[in-house]
DNA sequence: GCACGTCCGGTAAGCGCTTACTTGGGCTGC
DNA sequence: GCAGCCCAAGTAAGCGCTTACCGGACGTGC
């Protein structure tokens, strides 16, 4: 049978390309590579041949050879399932990482660059050595949230270039967020001085995410400097998870805890869960309590009431990071190690909050009702 | 300063560890590989070795001597912008796919494998090219949705595995699909033997997409043999973007057209938008026309009302179109070649087909109002 | 005690590229 | 007209692994 179907014709190599024009594979690789000053019919020959056969180098032995792989490492860490709930199978936080990551690619893809996405459960045992083996297929690391300790992020940082997000920046490792505090602060003052509420929660993040860590001093800034009530601590916690989210105010509620005016999310997602507890027991939002999230992830604005956020652009947070890294692998590492970047964020004003559907006016408390 | 900070150390090599163990490079491939019977003393001086030196070893000359990368390239179709609409910045579909991946990702995981993922935009002029080139740095390659001519679809499945999804299978590749007929026609049965609903109509998704004609002539097989109108055609097109099931319905109701009882979509996002297109024009969901969509992204629990959907385990797509090229990719290739795989899919009732909120039953369509 | 079989482990040949070094042909300049 | 240059193109080394092959140490059977 002549007619091969399948992978039995292997893929031509640079040998095959120099054979069929008539050169030695240095000439094919210069062509290719635009290195020296090949003779215009040279050149014709070779592109001639590579046309031909459809010759594309091999990505393994031109990453050995020129020491550059093209591929950046990306790990998520990979949400640990809750209890059985509405949640459950939802996969919570998907968005949101894979938002970033789309914008690494669309850049990385200007460079020539792939990505090797992997996910980790943090619960796994071996989180570590699956990062290390990552990282050897790749040129560089991003690592969302908080996926390794101090430890072996040095020690990886020690391999290769290693950019972080939403963590902190280290002697060896740049760091890309938005800007927490800002953002924030725009929450709190809109809360407080636009609408008039005298009393807030935060609902936290996970344990120790810098993120929900700054947008929770941030709130407690700006309520201290008001004058006005703020409800915080372990029973306020939804770990950035809609599960979480509504979980935590179903206890309070079975506790009897007299909820507050608005309710302050450490992210989108935690806000769908508490709208959907508050919804589960009748309470109004925004006319009884007031909501909001952070990060506007999209279906932000397809829930009801619609969700006051604040945007960050969640591509350019992938965008800034993948440019970081590729500065470092280019060899300017030292300009940027250990930078810490912080990307602009932005209020954005629905009805969760309590402003008006249309024009998205606040209304202070007291017109309420 | 001996206190070296980023990649100035360079990742040990397999020489490294044979020098640190004593023995040649050889004995250490064969420790790390199992290959042979190493006396248990050299097993134990270069696993010694290793963990001192934290080797693991390169991605690309592994890759290059063993012919095995260990990567699989996914392509994704990146949705073109649309007309500026409160959609556009959303990156419609993106849910969908990034949920088929993680469900591949999860098992390649488990063969040591990792995902290269790229999306390419179906208008650029390269769209090809550019995924030849990342079938250079893969083992095999999964194409989402029809990304590929079938010219240029066989000329790489010549080069190498090729599993497709939601496409067809062709004598040199294999195809993973949701079971479109058996999930469209339960959704027809319901609307119409259940709900009693006598005119339909089909929003299909984009043009020449198999899943899209799978379900509609699914769904007029139902809808004929039950004797129950069916619009459908060019202005019934949602491009299975919320965008286009807007703007679909938008113009249908500029157009004076008289919607049918029941609109069922060719997917979940195209339903997003045709519910906010209704909403807008006050028409009631599900009293005055009922709405399904097709593969129960997580969100279509969290609309109001609830989305009827039919759902796809999105993941086991994800990890069958995997397994099927792991399989393709160990050498069994005939075995699955030209295979068309369909996965089960189950109707979900429901508020938006008019079931009750909280039962779920069936209210017929002369009980209402 | 010698021939032979077994079994570890070392040596070296690639895998398919890039690139430093070398060769040689055609110019220039005196 | 010949030494000296310049530059295109070929030769070969090497990237860091895997593995075929081979040599040597030992054990067995007569």
């Amino acid at each position: 049978m002549s007619s091969e179907v399948g992978p039995g014709s292997q893929p031509p190599t640079i040998y095959d390309v120099a054979r069929a024009a008539g050169v030695s594979i240095a000439s094919v690789s210069r062509v290719l590579n635009a290195q020296g000053n090949p003779r215009a019919d040279t050149k014709d020959r070779v592109l001639q041949a590579v046309a031909e056969l459809g010759f594309v180098p091999d990505g393994a032995a031109r990453a050995l050879s020129a020491r550059l792989k093209e591929v950046v490492g990306v790990v998520v860490r990979r949400p640990q399932w809750h209890e059985t709930s509405m949640f459950t199978d939802e996969d919570e936080n998907l968005q949101f990482p894979d938002m970033i990551n789309r914008g690494m690619e669309i850049v990385a893809q200007r460079h020539g660059f792939d990505l090797l996405v992997r996910t980790v459960d943090l619960e796994e045992p071996d989180a570590g050595s699956r990062i290390f083996a990552l990282a050897r297929k790749s040129d560089g690391i991003i690592l969302h949230d908080r996926v390794l300790d101090p430890d072996q992020l040095d020690r990886l940082a020690r391999q290769l270039p290693v950019v972080t997000l939403a963590g902190q920046a280290t002697r060896s490792t740049a760091n890309v967020h938005g800007d927490n505090e800002g953002g924030m602060r725009a929450v709190a003052r809109h809360l407080i001085a636009d609408h008039g509420y005298r009393t807030l929660a935060y609902l936290a993040g996970h344990e120790g995410s810098p993120d929900s860590l700054a947008r929770g001093s941030a709130l407690a800034d700006e309520a201290s400097a008001a004058g006005v009530t703020l409800l915080e601590g372990e029973e306020w916690r939804g770990r950035y998870q809609a599960a979480g989210g509504a979980a935590a105010i179903e206890r309070l509620i079975a506790a009897g805890v007299t909820l507050p005016r608005a309710i302050v999310c450490a992210n989108d997602q935690s806000a769908i869960g508490v709208l959907h507890a508050l919804a589960h027991h009748g309470i109004a939002v925004p006319d009884d309590v007031a909501v909001t999230g952070f990060d506007d992830i999209p279906v932000a604005r397809h829930l009801r009431p619609q969700l006051t956020s604040v945007r960050q652009s969640i591509q350019d947070l992938g965008a800034t990071a993948f440019e970081t890294l590729y500065s470092m692998i280019g060899g300017a590492r030292s300009a940027v190690r250990g930078q810490d970047i912080a990307l602009p964020t932005q209020l954005v004003r629905r009805q969760s909050c309590g402003c008006d559907p249309q024009s998205a006016a606040p209304r202070k408390a007291e017109e309420a009702g």
